[in-house]
RNA sequence: GGGCGAAUGGCGGAACUGGUAGACGCGCACGACUCAAAAUCGUGUUUCGCAAGAAGUGAGAGUUCGAUUCUCUCUUCGCCCA
């Protein structure tokens, strides 16, 4: 029998759907449009397994919605700028430009080889000057809203990469990319005023229906707004400072306040710093990093003060004020008051430092005194100690209660607080998009004319020097405005403002004059669907959304603020890890086995392997399997089955060699299949018989697959896959009518399209199939998905005992009938009264009996 | 510490709104073909039991005629935040 032949069939495929554009995408008002967009790839030199699986998930849904008959837009472009490059053009003495357009070209051959129904002529590259010179007018227009803006500012610096890294890009204390403890450091640097729309983000996720509720939870946790009050607290000790404002989401735990604390940056830190304890303090807490973790992880400490401060509800009562390392001074107002009983951090630091807790909540259910000794009690309670607050219920009642009382008394007011910082986006880079702005000799901020767009970057520069290589373009910086010249700012933007407005460069990517048609938008966004890895959830996907939120503001003719009205976020390739016995990474190329048990070294067969557990593919692990080779051994359909075969997509994947040959092996069986089908189909043999059967478990396959599509269930239909050639290489044994067959085989064709285009094409070609021309989703006859017979099941006291089958829509008189004249049920029944009789239509009866 | 999610054969996983648990695949076993092996094809494969039958979806309870599915408590694991 005939081989697939793989290797000719892809190419010849890949092939006529370049040369024919049959993935082009149009705008086509007469049709409902559909919006497909896959996160685009850094182009780090070659594409790895989870590209495949992404953009896999991303075509078969692309090519699905086509069928159809929706105007599909499936663009892919390069997120091109970032570190990476920069880092391998520092090593190999080469132009980031050169670095990056060779991956690019790489991976753009490699991702063809997948068949992917990309439109190509969308593509875009973000280090493009095509793209940042849009990237550049945007800035500027968000200049001209007032939503971008310069400040000095304590950053974490990475003293590795001498770069500023964003929170985020803080993981443990150290940065994302070198893995050096980041430090604090004062810096004047660019922002996006993200928090001016901080409800606005928040509120926007209740709509967005399509998202996986954990990422708008994490989202939603991220923004972090909560509720509370500005407090004013009466300062004594020094006559420079009546009072200190302190945001507080507890104050109804006022009474119990044991101490105030403000953040070593905090205004009245100026008046401590000719004193030299303070200054040593000072130099510990910048030991710690600035993030909430950092801080959270840290030691608390705290400089005490000659200060006291009055409680508000009770002058009579003063508390120290400290300066402490866990207050940020971007959290309200840079100043809290401690309630040592009811916050394990306050509670901590009152023992530490010997100051009094004053409980003031006690449990619902709590009878008698209470006090805390370790553990502050947080949970919701009654109010005591506290005069007029005593006996309201805490928290619900009581904050609001308290507020009333310190805004009655003109002692505070409700504040709304969010966590949301904004976006810090200088970054000391090459290799970036520059930031459109100069400064004339007076140092003052000059935004560079829209004419003199876009400002490039040089090439063919000195990259290996300290801090940003662009500081040292002496000749680069200079520019001319209006007259005057000016020096240009040397910060480049963070990569995250690249991918944050490129899905609507996609609608008009050939767009020289601005960055988007503003018509072409309106008919393609938002996206549909939008597909990608878990770990965006926070930091793309908030800014992407802050994006469309600042282009909206002022600006009555866009009209849109959600970018993504589908998102789907998919689970990674994984692999097994192994090493050697002296505990070096080895490749799975490296190692061989006879039993599946033992595993040995292939240089060296005597030294044994250790298994390790399956982790997500990295090459630090050594555990990648290159997607390239698989392609070559196996074909492309055989990896696109596979890659989304064994979990359900938003899972992690186990990669192993068994499953990728098994869908290798289901082609070449179904490939044997087809062949015989249409020996079949050609043959003179035109049998007149009933093709019910057929009919019936085709419709039911269109059926199950249609619903398993939209729902992402993609491995449930590999798994249709298999159980449809299980019933067609059985029931192409038995006499068939011809014509209902060729019909049916070609809608079965159809379906598996989306999943094997190649091998899809190729049978269909053979059936005389034009595949060039649109091809439409099989519909379904849904009168035909009801078989004649049903299974019944016969429970007794709610045990199965039975399976008949019968008459669909059997009556339940017509059950009890069979059932008394069945032997065995009979036997079970005999002499028992039926109590109870639970009858389910077309699936069960229950008889209830006496034991 | 908080939030969210998960737990089903040797393994990956299926099961529509509570109605035949284990689809489909892998692995394994046996058989056919072969001098032999690979490949391929066929049969079987939750556990206990020769069988009839019984038990069974992390553990324990609850609701129900009936629970993998709903509720509560616990255990373990994962992710995110702190």
């Amino acid at each position: 029998m005939e081989r697939y032949n793989f290797k000719e069939i892809d190419f010849k495929w890949q092939k006529i759907w370049e040369e024919k554009k049959v993935h082009k995408s149009s705008i086509d008002k007469s049709k409902k449009k559909f919006y497909c967009l896959e996160m685009f790839p850094y182009p780090s030199g070659k594409i790895h397994m989870g590209h495949v699986r992404n953009y896999t998930i991303g075509d078969i849904l692309a090519r699905y919605k086509k069928m159809q008959d929706f105007n599909v837009l499936h663009p892919m472009g390069w997120d091109s700028f970032g570190m990476p490059a920069e880092n391998a053009a520092k090593q190999n003495k080469l132009d980031p430009k050169i670095w990056t357009e060779k991956n690019i070209d790489t991976m753009k051959s490699q991702l063809k080889k997948l068949g992917l129904s990309i439109d190509w002529d969308y593509e875009i590259s973000t280090c493009s000057d095509d793209y940042y010179k849009h990237q550049q007018k945007l800035f500027l227009d968000l200049y001209d809203k007032g939503l971008v803006y310069k400040k000095e500012n304590y950053v974490n610096w990475d003293p590795v990469d001498e770069t500023v890294l964003a929170n985020e890009q803080v993981i443990d204390g150290k940065g994302w990319r070198s893995g050096a403890i980041v430090e604090r450091k004062k810096l004047s640097q660019w922002f996006f005023k993200i928090s001016k729309f901080s409800d606005e983000l928040l509120k926007g996720l209740d709509n967005l229906n399509e998202w996986p509720s954990k990422v708008k939870t994490m989202q939603k946790n991220w923004i972090g707004k909560s509720f509370g009050c500005e407090i004013d607290f009466k300062i004594i000790g020094n006559d420079n400072i009546n009072s200190v404002n302190v945001f507080t989401t507890r104050p109804d735990t006022l009474f119990g306040c044991s101490f105030l604390a403000l953040s070593i940056d905090h205004p009245f830190s100026k008046f401590y710093e000719k004193d030299e304890n303070f200054q040593i303090f000072k130099e510990e807490c910048s030991k710690t990093g600035t993030t909430e973790e950092a801080i959270a992880q840290a030691e608390k400490l705290g400089f005490k003060t000659n200060l006291m401060a009055l409680n508000p509800f009770d002058s009579q009562k003063k508390v120290p004020v400290f300066f402490a390392n866990f207050v940020l001074m971007d959290y309200g107002s840079g100043a809290i008051f401690g309630s040592a009983g009811h916050d394990q951090r306050d509670l901590d630091f009152a023992k530490k430092y010997d100051l009094d807790v004053i409980p003031v909540v006690k449990p619902l259910d709590h009878k008698g005194e209470f006090s805390v000794d370790n553990e502050a009690y947080t949970g919701p309670g009654i109010i005591f100690n506290s005069k007029f607050l005593d006996g309201l219920k805490a928290p619900d009642v009581s904050v609001l209660k308290a507020i009333e009382i310190l805004e009655e008394k003109k002692l505070g007011k409700k504040k709304v607080n969010f966590r949301l910082k904004d976006w810090g986006i200088s970054r000391q880079r090459y290799w970036g998009c520059p930031i459109p702005i100069a400064y004339n000799k007076k140092n003052e901020i000059i935004k560079v004319p829209e004419k003199l767009l876009p400002i490039r970057l040089p090439e063919n520069i000195e990259l290996n020097t300290k801090g940003n290589p662009l500081e040292h373009q002496k000749e680069w910086k200079k520019i001319n405005i209006n007259n005057n010249s000016c020096t240009l700012e040397t910060d480049t933007l963070d990569t995250f403002v690249d991918s944050s407005w490129y899905f609507l460069r996609f609608c008009s990517p050939k767009n020289s004059n601005e960055p988007f048609d503003i018509d072409d938008v309106k008919y393609w966004m938002p996206v549909d669907q939008y597909i990608g890895g878990v770990e965006h959830a926070i930091l793309h996907l908030l800014y992407s959304r802050f994006f469309m939120q600042a282009i909206n503001h002022n600006n009555n003719d866009f009209n849109l603020t959600e970018p993504f009205k589908g998102l789907f976020t998919q689970g990674m390739v994984c692999h097994e890890t192994y090493k050697d016995t002296k505990n070096n990474w080895l490749s799975p190329d490296e190692i061989s086995t006879e039993d599946k048990i033992n595993y040995f070294k292939k240089d060296n067969p005597k030294e044994k392997v250790i298994v390790g557990p399956s982790e997500s593919m990295s090459k630090s692990k050594k555990n990648t399997i290159d997607p390239e080779e698989i392609i070559k051994n196996y074909g492309s359909d055989a990896v696109r089955l596979f890659i989304v075969s064994d979990s359900p997509p938003e899972k992690d994947i186990q990669w192993s060699e068994e499953g990728i040959s098994a869908c290798y092996k289901f082609i070449q069986k179904l490939w044997t299949l087809h062949k015989n089908i249409l020996k079949k189909i050609n043959s003179s043999d035109h049998d007149l018989s009933n093709n019910e059967n057929l009919e019936r478990y085709t419709n039911e396959f269109i059926d199950k697959v249609s619903t398993n599509l939209e729902k992402f269930r993609y491995n449930v239909i590999v798994a249709n896959f298999y159980e449809i050639y299980n019933f067609l290489s059985k029931e192409i044994n038995k006499p068939l009518n011809i014509s209902s067959l060729r019909k049916n085989y070609i809608d079965i064709l159809k379906i598996m399209m989306p999943f094997m285009p190649h091998y899809a094409s190729e049978c269909l070609n053979e059936l005389s199939i034009d595949t060039i021309k649109k091809i439409t989703w099989p519909k379904i006859d849904k009168t035909l998905l009801k078989s004649k017979t049903v299974n019944i099941v016969v429970q007794i006291n709610g045990k199965k005992k039975e399976v008949l089958e019968l008459q669909n829509d059997v009556l339940e008189s017509e059950v009890m009938n069979i059932i008394l004249k069945n032997e065995k049920l009979n036997n079970l029944l005999d002499g028992k009264k039926i109590l109870k009789k639970i009858f389910v239509k077309n699936r069960l009866i229950n008889l209830i009996i006496n034991n």
